[in-house]
DNA sequence: TTGATCCTGTGACAATTGTCACAAAATTCA
DNA sequence: TGAATTTTGTGACAATTGTCACAGGATCAA
């Protein structure tokens, strides 16, 4: 919950007043290893926060899982599609470690947008931030090989590297874990 | 203008009122073909929502187009990264045809959320359209073979084959010209 | 500690896709 | 219309990545 209060006092605007209208938006909840935040085929209800720990996104493709996307520390996990369209997820997003979080209730926090703008502000903030580190993955699969996409996310996020491991890291990057292997071995 | 009363009318709840502020946010805009919208290195401060015609965005990777996104009638355009953190732009967004525009001033908007929630919502829905189509088209990467996705796209949007050249069509699926051809040959 | 299980490294080979070169077809524009 | 330009089709070959198989290590629980 700390870490929440301090990212929002980092990002916006935020009165005490607004504060106080949040705090019945959100609870603070923790997810052990390998449970899950949101389930494939479920509707997503809320946004998470997470403040320790971190977690993945996972589709199941027959039977193969692969992996999507990873939030850490201090960023927002949702599914924005299933969120806003009340559909259901085509994906799973479970803890990767021992996670805590703190959930945004979508019922209430829209509406809290009603009552505060700071609220709606932060709102499309935290959509703005999901949108834009989606894209920046998105993108990297659309401008460069494989090996450039494992390349760069060593020298610009050497972090997921040392808490994914391979086989979880070679589905993210969109190669088989083989080829993920030779990439490491061949510096 | 009429394509976009229509389009609000059809997707949310708004009154003549929310109308009325919404109107001094925003002006038509008309596009000639490879007409720039948006210039890479600019910084984005409109969205524009694409009434007839179509747009496209484009990377330039040392030389080399990549066309990374299609807008056809009915959809949003914007940079969201770039128009939400007013950072430069890291792509170009061009008019494939003669296209027209309504364009929403980005400080305008931002204003009338505060005098209506109707706009504030439709501020946030814009945003999940914008994400939501990005989300799509990033997942088939992530997920798909280059063949799969030629094969999905021909079966769930036979519209964008009819209206973009071959060349655009394969950097936008992340193939070269000549593979693409083949997918074509070999049905 | 000791199995049992999961994760990783590596060789051999197959499949896919990219690159290059050039011809044919289509489009544009004066 | 007709020449110039752009786009597309295709063959040959190279490069990249995937798949399969198996062995060695690491990890975890009893």
């Amino acid at each position: 919950m700390q870490e929440l209060k301090n990212f929002i006092k980092n990002t916006i605007e935020f009165s005490e007043q607004s504060w106080g209208i949040l705090q019945n938006c959100i609870s603070e909840k923790e997810f052990k290893k390998n449970e899950t935040l949101l389930k494939e085929g479920q509707v997503c209800n809320a946004v998470y926060f997470v403040g320790s720990g971190f977690c993945k996104a996972v589709f199941n493709m027959d039977g193969k899982e692969v992996n999507t996307a990873f939030y850490f520390e201090n960023s927002f996990v949702t599914n924005v599609k299933s969120l806003t369209t009340s559909s259901k997820s085509e994906y799973s997003i479970v803890a990767c470690e021992k996670t805590k979080t703190v959930q945004f209730d979508k019922t209430r926090l829209l509406a809290a947008y009603a009552e505060s703008h700071e609220i709606a502000s932060f709102g499309r903030k935290i959509l703005e931030l999901v949108t834009a580190s989606q894209e920046e993955h998105s993108n990297s699969f659309k401008l460069q090989t494989p090996r450039q996409r494992f390349d760069n996310l060593v020298s610009n996020h050497p972090d997921i590297l040392q808490r994914v491991s391979l086989t979880q890291l070679a589905s993210y990057l969109g190669v088989s874990r083989e080829t993920l292997s030779r990439f490491r071995a061949v510096k």
